[in-house]
DNA sequence: CGGGCGGTTGAAGTGCATCAACTGATGTGG
DNA sequence: CCACATCAGTTGATGCACTTCAACCGCCCG
């Protein structure tokens, strides 16, 4: 059993034999923590790719710009995630991320990906989890945002980021914080906040829910799911046969 | 300079040099070939997920279905892509793949991905950077759904399709092979097929292009891009400082 | 030659956008 | 600690891009 719990893995429901070699090379990458402010960007648009950054504490965002004015949030951080890996292999970002609320995050250069898929095959297999898992995320909301009522968006991304921080830190579906504005839910959901105003009204009128500034109580939780159709397949990472491989080998 | 042009690496504009060792690998994915017809499913949902696939000709696609009915199309797999990504680490698939024309796929199972890692860093990293590529592939469809008109939206797959294409085998934007029905076209654009029909005659009153059943013809490649505003960033790989570390090292 | 799929066209409906005015919170400097 | 500016959210009126339903055509293929 491991006894680092790194934040890489933290949100993988699932660990892997490490040896010190593989431990060493993940302390590596968070002995340089960094406190942000919130609102403070992680990088803008154009700037040269060179880091990832993993989440400690706190939320953050990573966002498109459209030319017609719109924007396009990608993905919502939580404590746990790995920022940076869409654009890994870019050599300028096309995309801007931002703190949403103060925390701490670890940078790391990209060279230390080098290291790691040199010296440590499970903490590779780690990164690829980490990336199969992001883009899980973005698929099914390329199906929500495609097909699916303003109402169901919302409640499957309610369930979706309780799922999220759940696996992180215990978390209370029936109240937790949710410190995202109207605004910042539409452009993650493809709706005006106009919009998303009007269907949390209907959504608390008919006891679905309660949102509140940075704060969101879910009343009738079975409702909510079935509104959403939420499965949650689309967020483990069984790693199948690949596992039990890593860990024969370890 | 590579002797081997590997399918993997066909479709980033990016070679690594490989030592023999790592050319013995990628002939090993590519040692199973199989004739596929047409329609034929390369997975289905809910089967257990075991394998990846390198296509080396014909066309290709994933989708999801929605429980009213609907499908999403989530990708469309091209020559020299790696199908079966995105679930790498699910235990079954949530996603169905099927041929839309004839042509031959190389299976491989998923420990040749552990040999890989465990093997060949500048494989791994080619690995990461598919990865990222499809990720970045999704990214701009989202967006455009998000946020864009029907007409937007076809223009932009027509010229990123287009660019996909010429990257690995020269092709002519006045005019090329473009399998796909206007179902399709709708399910993966998040439009009905009655729509993208109404669109296709807009666009070509106003003399873009035209689409035949299996062809398309671009006639006014200066304004589909305005249209589409495309920017093809998003498909590069430039793999920053890590491919110069790769070549140092190997 | 018949059946089915791919595509076209029309009429009517709708979910969400847009524009706009307003309210209440938040935060900031004097 | 209040005055004021700003931002987040609410609500209403109106518009429109796309959907839905439906009929129809032509092509391909058995």
């Amino acid at each position: 059993m491991p006894r680092i719990q790194s934040c890489i893995l933290a949100n993988l429901n699932h660990y892997f034999r490490l040896g010190d070699d593989d431990q060493r090379l993940l302390r590596d990458l968070e002995k340089d923590p960094a406190q942000m402010r919130s609102g403070q960007p992680l990088w803008t648009a154009d700037s040269p790719v060179d880091q990832l950054y993993i989440i400690q504490s706190g939320w953050a965002y990573s966002f498109r710009d459209n030319p017609d004015g719109g924007r396009q949030v990608v993905d919502i951080l939580l404590p746990g995630d790995v920022a940076g890996l869409r654009e890994l292999t870019f050599a300028t970002h096309i995309s801007e991320a931002r703190m949403i609320t103060e925390g701490v995050v670890y940078p790391f250069p990209h060279h230390r990906i080098l290291d790691i898929m040199e010296n440590s095959t499970p903490l590779s297999m780690a990164l690829l989890a980490a990336f199969a898992r992001q883009e899980a995320i973005l698929t099914e909301r390329l199906l929500l945002i495609s097909q699916r009522s303003a109402r169901a968006r919302i409640a499957h991304f309610i369930i979706e980021t309780h799922t999220r921080l759940n696996r992180v830190q215990p978390t209370d579906l029936s109240g937790f914080y949710l410190p995202l504005s109207q605004k910042l839910l539409g452009e993650l959901l493809g709706l005006t906040s106009v919009h998303v105003s009007r269907s949390l009204s209907d959504m608390t009128r008919d006891g679905l829910l309660t949102k509140a500034r940075h704060h969101i109580e879910v009343h009738d939780r079975d409702r909510l799911f079935e509104e959403a159709d939420f499965d949650d397949r689309y967020l483990s990472s069984a790693m199948s046969g690949l596992h039990a491989r890593v860990e024969d080998t370890a």
